[in-house]
DNA sequence: CCCCAGTCCTGCGGGC
DNA sequence: TGCCCGCAGGACTGGG
């Protein structure tokens, strides 16, 4: 659920932890089964000890600390995965603490909460990353692609272009919600093969797609009523306002007013679309 | 390579 | 009131 808005708003709200060190790594006792991390937690906590933060970065949906010594501490939230600074509360489900020293002696604590547990932290070396998450594995960031690349990598295809835009080595960020939302912006209908979008559909659908995920990154992403993500400040998103699909089906069509918002499953997942401002070409119509 | 179904995991809400 | 089942969908795996 924390796609490229979410994930990016988290790494903004950890930034303050560049410059310092990692004086302390801890994974919470808990009765759950933890998450996968690599390698094992006691190995990888004694490799990250001591070691200075020196960037935060976001590739894809995964936060990334850039670490002293070329290592790279790789967060995959998933689901219900989410990163934060100090937070004033406790918070069940913690699977990592990293306790950072910065200037001036002040003290942080990133904290990675994951409620379903189906999140991975890695710690790699700057090469392996470039090799695990290398243009083999991933597409180029949704917010960075050019109309032309993003044509050239999804046009040819010919799944469902709503299932198109979820797969990560085509392009990296979007899931769910942003895909549904950004197709019914550019009136494009979800089902529709990605072979037989003409030009002006992938154009408007990359500047949905853009316009959609900024929007969504000044809003601070989108919180469910699961409330597993919530903004740097404890407070919900504010993008599901305005949702114009996503989870309204049954509803009327903000957009048009006359379309009744659908729901369909494809590739397992929830789409949501409006068949008036979304309409289904007839073959060889 | 492309595409899809199955898998992991827990909390929640509907049905009975 | 309580139990059970299905659903939510990130990324990965394996098979056609």
């Amino acid at each position: 659920m924390p796609e490229l808005p979410e994930v990016e708003t988290m790494c903004r709200g950890i930034r303050p932890v560049v410059g310092g060190r990692i004086i302390g790594v801890r994974r919470p006792r808990s009765r759950l089964q933890s998450i996968t991390y690599r390698p094992a937690f006691p190995r990888l906590a004694s490799r990250v000890k001591g070691l200075r933060v020196e960037d935060v970065l976001r590739i894809g949906k995964r936060v990334v600390l850039a670490l002293q010594e070329d290592w790279r501490l790789v967060i995959e939230p998933r689901m219900t995965g989410r990163v934060m600074l100090d937070p004033s509360q406790t918070f069940s489900h913690v699977r990592l603490e990293l306790e950072i020293e910065g200037p001036a002696r002040r003290r942080h604590r990133v904290v990675f909460r994951d409620v379903r547990g189906l999140g991975v932290v890695s710690l790699l070396s700057a090469t392996d990353l470039s090799i695990a998450l290398g243009p083999s594995k991933l597409g180029p960031d949704a917010l960075e692609i050019s109309c032309e690349e993003f044509r050239r990598r999804l046009a040819p295809r010919r799944s469902a272009v709503k299932t198109a835009l979820l797969d990560q080595k085509a392009l990296a960020g979007v899931g769910n919600i942003y895909a549904s939302e950004s197709l019914h912006r550019a009136k494009i209908h979800p089902a529709i093969p990605c072979c037989r979008l003409k030009p002006l559909q992938w154009k408007r659908l990359h500047a949905a797609l853009i316009a959609v995920l900024h929007r969504a990154i000044e809003l601070q992403g989108s919180t469910l009523s699961d409330g597993a993500y919530a903004t740097p400040d404890n407070a919900a998103g504010r993008f599901q306002r305005e949702f114009l699909v996503y989870g309204r089906a049954g509803e009327r069509c903000l957009q048009c007013n006359r379309g009744k918002i659908q729901r369909i499953v494809q590739s397992q997942r929830s789409t949501f679309f409006c068949p008036v401002c979304q309409r289904l070409p007839r073959r060889n119509g």
